[in-house]
DNA sequence: GAAACGTGGAA
DNA sequence: TTTCCAAGTTT
């Protein structure tokens, strides 16, 4: 640790001292840190791989959500080579549930990148980590500074909400960044960066929260500009943003015995190379009529059977209702250009997002109701 | 710069 | 129930 002796606390004016910013926030992480799987012991060093991993499932979702499935991808692939080793589409299926899938495709070629052209080990600065795919500004800077110890300062939602507040930014995200950019630099220290920006995440992750802060708790709290206002949850600044259209389609669930119909989505867009049963177009204002004649065109098929109830779900930018239609096929009827048909037993393993689980979870639940 | 891109949990 | 959001990146 490289902390300065205590400030000669004396007679001062309780004034801010401005330059201790960086040591408080030190001492008060060394103090309160989180402990997660992927975090380095204190003065142990960390493993890129690890921080870079977690890094990339960290990206919008929560530490409960990644956890598992950090747990997972660590078992299995225990270093970049075995994961750019492995094939892209064992990484979809492990990937299947925690969202945003072209995280695991940028993942999968971050993997092969790293492996091919730097030899298996992560490049150490920022600049080349942001040529790698999947890799941002934030995941740059973060990797940097806490897998390599670069003195820079990733801003990430935490960070962003911590450093509106301490300086009152009023400001509007996104145009904030640059100035939330700079302000969060000034509490780098001088030695530790990956842990001041660790301690300004745990800082927003425990106390300095979106909702109900818990200042009396926070370093900063005689420091901070928004709390002297009394305005804290007002920060950061931002347009409240649009829900989206609700969208209508169907589903098709055929069985075969034991089997279910599948098909790969296209690579790119929603859902981008995921498992799904076949299905309509997902349309703002579509008729369930038209949906159901997008039903896929099979012999040795039974009467379409409509589900009672519609799956709902969902996206960050549309929600999405669709109604199901089941149908069992005669045994050693083949599946259709483009589809196959896969064991119901093995599902849990397929690349299935959570809408289309729903999905089979209401075609094959007993006649009832909706399901969420 | 705006829009696309998943999901589940909390208030 | 509804709204907001969680360690952002890509196009």
């Amino acid at each position: 640790m490289s902390l300065k002796s205590a400030p000669k606390a004396k007679s001062e004016p309780s004034q801010p001292e401005t330059a201790s910013r960086p040591i408080a926030l030190l001492q008060w992480y060394d103090r309160h840190r989180r402990r997660l799987p992927w975090r380095a012991a204190p003065g142990e060093a960390s493993d890129p791989y690890c921080v870079w991993l977690s890094e990339i499932m960290l990206q919008q979702t929560t530490v409960k959500a990644v956890g598992p499935y950090f747990e997972k991808f660590v078992a299995r692939w225990p270093d970049v080579t075995a994961l750019g080793s492995a094939s892209l589409d064992d990484v979809l299926r492990m990937w299947a549930g925690l969202g945003y899938y072209s995280r695991a495709r940028n993942l999968y070629a971050c993997a092969v990148a790293v492996t091919r052209e730097h030899g298996g080990s992560f490049p150490d600065t920022e600049e080349s980590l942001r040529a790698l795919p999947g890799i941002g500004p934030y995941t740059a800077a973060a990797i940097a500074a806490i897998a390599f110890d670069r003195h820079t300062m990733p801003v990430d939602g935490n960070i962003e909400r911590v450093v509106s507040r301490l300086f009152a930014v009023e400001e509007e995200l996104p145009q904030a960044k640059s100035l939330i950019q700079q302000l969060a630099a000034t509490l780098l220290a001088n030695s530790r960066a990956g842990d001041s920006a660790q301690a300004l995440m745990d800082l927003g992750a425990s106390i300095c929260t979106p909702k109900k802060p818990a200042c009396s708790l926070c370093p900063f709290s005689a420091d901070c500009t928004a709390r002297a206002l009394g305005t804290q949850e007002t920060f950061p600044r931002k347009a409240p943003k649009k829900s989206g259209t609700l969208r209508r389609g169907a589903a098709f669930v055929v069985t075969r015995g034991g089997e279910l119909l599948v098909r790969s989505r296209p690579e790119k867009g929603l859902l981008g190379g995921m498992t799904e049963v076949p299905g309509s177009d997902w349309l703002a204002g579509q008729e369930d009529a038209t949906a159901k004649g997008q039903a896929p065109a099979m012999k040795g098929l039974s009467r379409w059977q409509r589900k009672v109830g519609v799956v709902t779900h969902v996206f960050t930018h549309f929600p999405l209702e669709l109604v199901v239609y089941t149908a069992k096929a005669e045994a050693r009827t083949r599946a259709p250009e483009g589809m196959r048909w896969v064991p119901i037993a093995t599902l849990s393993g397929e690349a299935l997002p959570n809408v289309m689980r729903k999905v089979i979870a209401h075609a094959l639940a007993p006649a009832s109701g909706r399901s969420s």
